[in-house]
Order: C-alpha cells, then structure tokens, then sequence
DNA sequence: GTGGTCTAGACCACC
DNA sequence: GTGGTCTAGACCACT
C-alpha cells in the first residue's frame, strides 16, 4: 500500500532528505493543498514508500511541527494544523519566486524570452 | 585584492562549498566565458576573497583537473585546458534543465501550463 | 459531572500522563488526604475529565493496585485500601526532594545559599 | 580528558536527554556564565563524557542553534552566538519561578516558611 | 578533529 | 497502529 501523496526524494540532490520532504509538505500546507485536520502519511508507511529510515522522515515531521504547521498527537497520527493562511497568495508568491528565476537562469545563458517559453512548453510534457 | 571572476558561495545552499564553485567554473568554461590559456585566480587569493579554507577551494580545483578542464603547473597557476566543447550542445543542455525544474514546480504548486507562461511573461520584464 | 479531586495532567510535560496521575493520587494517599474506604474517581468519568484514553487512566490504577495502595473490584469502583503509612515520614521525605531540587536549581543560577533564601521569603508572599 | 562544563543527564528523569542537555546550556547561555565566542564542547567528547550516542548530543546543538543562542560551523566547533540579553535580569527570572515552585510545594503539604527555610538549609550543603 | 546526515533496530507512551 | 527517543556506527564536508 503506497501513500497517496505525490512526495519523493532525491537523493542525488545535496539537499538532505529530511528537508527536502519538510519542504514539500510545507509548500502543500500553504498553498492549500493539505487543509487543517489533513492527515500526513504515517511516519513508518512514508519511509518504507520512499526508501527511508524512520528518523529521517521522523525529523522532517519534528520540523514540521515545530514550525506549527502540524499538529502531532502520540498515537493519534500527525495532522495538519496550520491557521489562516492566504493559500492563493501564497502560491502566487512561490509562483512569481519560480519564474523569477528561471528568467534569470534563462538570461544568463544569453537567450531570449521566447527561447524560455520554448523550452518551457518542450519540458512541460 | 579581489579575484576578477564572479564567482561567489552560499554558505546557506547545502550544496558543499567545493562543489559550488566546481559548477561555476566549469559553466564558464563550458559557455566560453573562459577560454584555454585563460587562468583561474590563485587558490589562496580566492579562498580569502570567499572566506573558505584553501584546501576546500583545492578541492574544487582538483575536480576541474580531474575533469580534464583545466591544468594545474607547480608555481604556474592553473589555467584553463579545453577548448573543444560545444558551447551550444551546452547552453541547450542547461536550458533544458532549468526549464524541466520550473515546470516541476510550477506543477507541484498545482498549476497549468498557461500559469508557468503568464508568471514567466511577467518575470521577464 | 467532573471529579471531585483536584488532579490534573501536564501534556506538555515529558512525564507520561499514567506517571503523573500515579504519583498524584500516591501522595494524596500518602499523606492521609484519601483515606482507607475513600473512593477514586470511576475511570472513565475520570479519563473524559481529563481528556485522555480509557486505557492511559486505567494504567494508573493497576499501578497503585499493583503498589497495594488501592483495591480495585469488578463493579465496585476503585478504593483506598493502605491505612498504614506514616504521614509525617512521607512529608518530611517529599519536603527534603523538594528543597534539595531548589537548591539545584539556584546552585546552577551560580547563586549563593542567601540568594536562595532571599527570594523563597520573597516567593512566599 | 573531561569537558570542564557542570553539565549532566538524569536518566531516570522522564525529560529527554537531549531537552536536559539543551536546557542546562541555554541557561549558562541566558544567564551570562556562557559569553559570546565561547565555545561548547566538542560533541563527541560530551556524549563520550556524559555516555550518550553522539546523535543525542547533536540534537541538542542543533536545537540551540535553531534558537540562535550559538554558532556552529562545520570543522570549526559550536560556539555561543547570544545577541544582547539582560543576563541580571533572566538570572533573577529564573530564581523567582524556581522560588514559587518550591514554596507552593511546600505549601501543598501543608507546612510553613520555616520549615521551607530549615529544609532548604540542610539540602544546601 | 569538528559537525551533519543517515541507517537499522530497539524500546516506550499512547489511541 | 501511531510517534518519540536512543543507540551504534558509517560516511561526508570542512578547518
């Protein structure tokens, strides 16, 4: 049985694993995606599904709560607490930070606008 | 006395110092910014410029070597080694990176194709 | 309907909460506040009092039981049984715990035997 | 060789190790007996010292940086970072709290200031 | 030698 | 079944 959220690690990525989840789940929680009383995996289903020690997934659900966006309960599994937050703002800003610098990147490589939204639409399927 | 070549690490970016530096000089080189015969500032004078230990920015440079892209003489500095690459196979193989990592974000914030092109339009500006 | 007594657990304390109404109901026993016949509260309206499991309630009492302090029979609650404790020794006990804790506490403030009478005079009030 | 700080676990207290660990620092730290630029001890000598697994000692330091109270750098030790804190003031805090703590107690069973005072004179030495 | 990350597995508290 | 804590040891990044 694999848990039904669109979560991964990548290990080839420097980033550790444990922040790479606290942030996914983060960005899920803000921008809406999870709402208050929303359950996350649990801790043990979650690091079999992703090839993961339990402490690894352990730390980034301490993270999370510590940072009040979960709310963890001995026994009773970890669900989302978070209070108002503005979901669509928030996306909107993670959005425009996105594109943002992906134009740098673009520009920096001495190409134009439309070559961005050519290799945008290319990589999008 | 500062190093001419903006190179720069974020101490913040868990990516290992040596590593960050590897990436910039090789995209440098790789884009033709820098060409053969062209040198790369003294160790020491860029470890004070960036405020890390000399033999992480050793480091950096033993890879490059590794790599084939530069050439390190004993009291003859390190100089830049290649100059066949195809600097456009290059710039392609990066723009198609970074536009593949902007989709995926733009999709995990759950957004369409046509929002990734709008936020984009207005980025570039 | 709440219980009669006044215990309380601390979830924010890293005591376990069955640890914590043990000790509770030990002391009111050991010091002649809940006497032999007396009654404890019904575990459940005890348990929906506090906000806890049935079970987390339950593991208090068999502990007492176990400790011989109470007597617990199928359909007839649960009840004080220990008459002989010698209230004064148990007191004097619990009051040289707590000095000795203070003293602890003021000692690793890196603050003298008169700093700490200074300010229970103070406290006392 | 041992650390020279007077820090110490309680096994038998239900309070983690590493929230004891991360207290008694925290403490040396806000009361001033720990500056700016001192260093902690090594990680690795305060788990073998104290008889802890280096992880349990980690977390501790990284908790205390988390809170900002110090500095820690890879290769280069931990180090107390405290921006200005009023050291007299969060001393006199602590002895206040840890003063009421103890008089309730001592009230809670039923005895007198004198005896708070005689109880804690002996428990000094 | 200094911290940081991860693993694999054990035991505990709680629902 | 759910999380929380701890261990023992490995490997990595950095000074």
């Amino acid at each position: 049985m694999s848990s039904q959220l669109s979560v991964a690690v990548d290990l080839t990525d420097p980033t550790p694993a444990y922040e790479q989840l606290r942030r996914q789940f983060a960005l899920l929680i803000e921008t809406g995606q999870l709402i208050r009383g929303d359950r996350l995996p649990p801790l043990r289903q979650l690091a079999r599904d992703l090839g993961l020690a339990v402490g690894t997934v352990g730390r980034a659900y301490q993270e999370l709560e510590a940072a009040g966006l979960v709310l963890t309960r001995r026994g009773g599994g970890t669900t989302v607490q978070v209070p108002a937050v503005d979901a669509v703002a928030t996306t909107r800003a993670h959005l425009r930070a996105a594109a943002t610098a992906y134009a740098k990147q673009v520009a920096a490589l001495g190409l134009s606008q439309d070559d961005a939204v050519n290799a945008l639409e290319k990589a999008w399927r």
